[in-house]
DNA sequence: GTACGGAAGAAAAACGTTTTTGTGTAGCTG
DNA sequence: CAGCTACACAAAAACGTTTTTCTTCCGTAC
């Protein structure tokens, strides 16, 4: 007894404690085959009794099903370490796609970097990928394409325009957002401040900042952050932003960024929301920290890791052809774009 | 050719390829066997070339080893869901423990909870657990016990004492390094404020510090609130803090209570740190990003991850009878915890 | 009385490895 | 030259399921 759940009972240890074929313990357990309910439900008992639990891999084996999906973090093993950086998106993210594939009778499996090195031993044996902002000709979804191993993008692949297993923000429509918020707010020019990763995300909103400014008649003033400078990275182009004289607005891509340059040039006496409104396009602990909180667009993660979950399931299961998801961002209007506001309403923020 | 990489090529494809038996293709690749160097290489290339990786499931169906751990957060699934509290913690453990197991050709599940429902079809079949922050009487760690899953616990389970395998900080000692600090920075007071959570840490740290004003013949003045009230519950005793009297200190437990406690206080004209010290037992985006930045211990993550890895590996292979693993905390001295500094030196905090 | 058919379940094959046991040849010893 | 050892590899068993095929029993229709 003791020994039988040691290393966990058998099917056929539940089979000749029910008094029966190991062929109806599996059909009784799985309702499936031609078992009389009596027999099933008996063998049913017994085995709850016993504790038995299928073993995942002879299960898998036989069906050749893992029943798991692995999710990997562009985004993060570029920036070469799993630091507090972009966190947020990060841990809401894993946690959601977790509770969701669970749901499913799912598990998800966390898959630091396929690119390079030997491939941890699991990898390929995964039933489908989850890939968190793929860069362009990412070498993890061309290992997948080869291998013949669905997969679902968080971001569309800059590089694959016909691979339409995406799900992502409409980061042209959230742009304009943004843009038109800040310009009722009274920005005459905007600064945009973008990072150097080589994704959908940096490209699509860059491209609609200048389609906007075309639109507009407004002159584009565009800068560059690497994503790994973080908040040192903000302040520099902060200070850089100043140097070519203020704008009505900024508007920065990542929040850490923001955060920085916020900073940077609060230092050098520039009042937020007063002389400069500043926005983020992601929003995180540091805009809703900083004084006075930054405006940002944020992820509805549990949407976006439902929408990943059950477009990943679809395509394991053969669907194809569906058009890539499409969701909306939530503008969060906090103090920092509030036109002509007073010093004592900057109490508590929004 | 489509079709064999499809679905992945076959000890047998590659058998057959190589022209030798399956068995010199296993021993081949896994360095095992009587087989010459000549061969050994020939078949390594061919494996190769096809791109062959063993499934891992039969695999591990054959040496009963899944070759995959899982990791489970006990604080977070107590908080009910997965957002930004406690990210920090979550987000780098997690990233530098798969990065550990990595190394260690193991993969890392993410399981959100195994106290209730249904079981995931994979949480049986992992050769081992983390586990992170159990309760009292925790019920995971209970499953994982009659099942004789090798596990370890980052912090001691406080309600089995004659369980070992455990990493986690020298709680007293790091609370007397709190303590002692502040003291020597001039508070004559210190409260204390801790979480509702029945873990470890909580007990720890508060004993901890009761002794410690036993010794010193403090004043003990003790606070509670639950993790889940985040920021909101830290104002909160802010303010109670300031209605029963002003201490010389706080100390918080966790960084977004003492953020919270710091923003309230301020708010009512308190000067940090000229009228009272700050500091946290845990650091966090809050504690870093508040004005002026809170000193905070902090967990070295990485060697946290090492540490529960290896010892887990230890666990798994049968070894058994080592102690705890302590670690030390690092004391980050922060502006907030500075004695008789002048305004202008909170320019940048440290 | 025999053939048919469906119900209820058992036997056996299959999944892709690893590991144990077998086998044939070559080289050496006495 | 018989007998033993070492070598290089092959055959087969085993892991614990699921699924396909096979058996048995029984009732019913011809």
């Amino acid at each position: 007894m003791a020994r039988e759940l040691q290393h966990g009972a058998t099917i056929w240890d539940v089979a000749r404690k029910a008094g029966v074929s190991i062929t109806t313990v599996s059909h009784s357990l799985n309702g499936k085959g031609n078992i009389s309910e009596a027999t099933r439900e008996r063998v049913r008992a017994v085995a709850s009794e016993m504790g038995y639990v299928a073993d995942a891999m002879a299960r898998g084996l036989r069906s050749s099903k893992m029943n798991a999906i692995g999710l990997v973090f562009r985004s993060l093993d570029s920036l070469g370490n799993y630091g507090p950086n972009g966190v947020d998106v990060f841990m809401k993210l894993a946690g959601a796609a977790a509770a969701e594939t669970l749901n499913r009778n799912l598990g998800l499996m966390l898959v630091p970097d396929l690119s390079r090195g030997p491939l941890p031993p699991f990898s390929m044996s995964l039933d489908g990928y989850i890939v968190f902002a793929p860069h362009l000709d990412d070498p993890v979804v061309a290992l997948l394409e080869k291998r013949g191993i669905p997969y679902v993008t968080w971001d569309r692949d800059p590089g694959r325009p016909d691979f339409r297993n995406w799900v992502a923000h409409d980061d042209a429509a959230s742009t304009r957002v943004v843009l038109n918020h800040l310009a009722a707010a009274g920005a005459g020019s905007i600064a945009y401040v973008g990072g150097t990763d080589r994704n959908a995300w940096n490209f699509d909103c860059e491209a609609a900042y200048v389609a906007w400014c075309l639109e507009t008649g407004k002159e584009p003033r565009i800068y560059h952050v690497p994503e790994r400078d973080g908040v040192e990275g903000g302040r520099q182009v902060g200070a850089r932003i100043l140097g070519d004289g203020m704008p009505g607005a900024v508007f920065c891509l990542t929040g850490r960024h923001a955060s920085g340059a916020a900073q940077a040039m609060q230092e050098c006496g520039v009042r937020i929301p007063g002389d400069l409104l500043v926005c983020t396009g992601s929003d995180s602990e540091h805009s809703r920290q900083h004084k006075p909180p930054i405006s940002a667009l944020d992820v509805d993660i549990p949407a976006a890791a439902a929408a990943l979950v059950e477009r990943l399931c679809e395509v394991m299961e053969g669907k194809s052809g569906s058009d890539p998801v499409l969701l909306v961002a939530r503008f969060l209007h906090r103090k920092s774009t509030s036109p002509g506001k007073t010093r004592n309403q900057q109490k508590r923020g929004f």
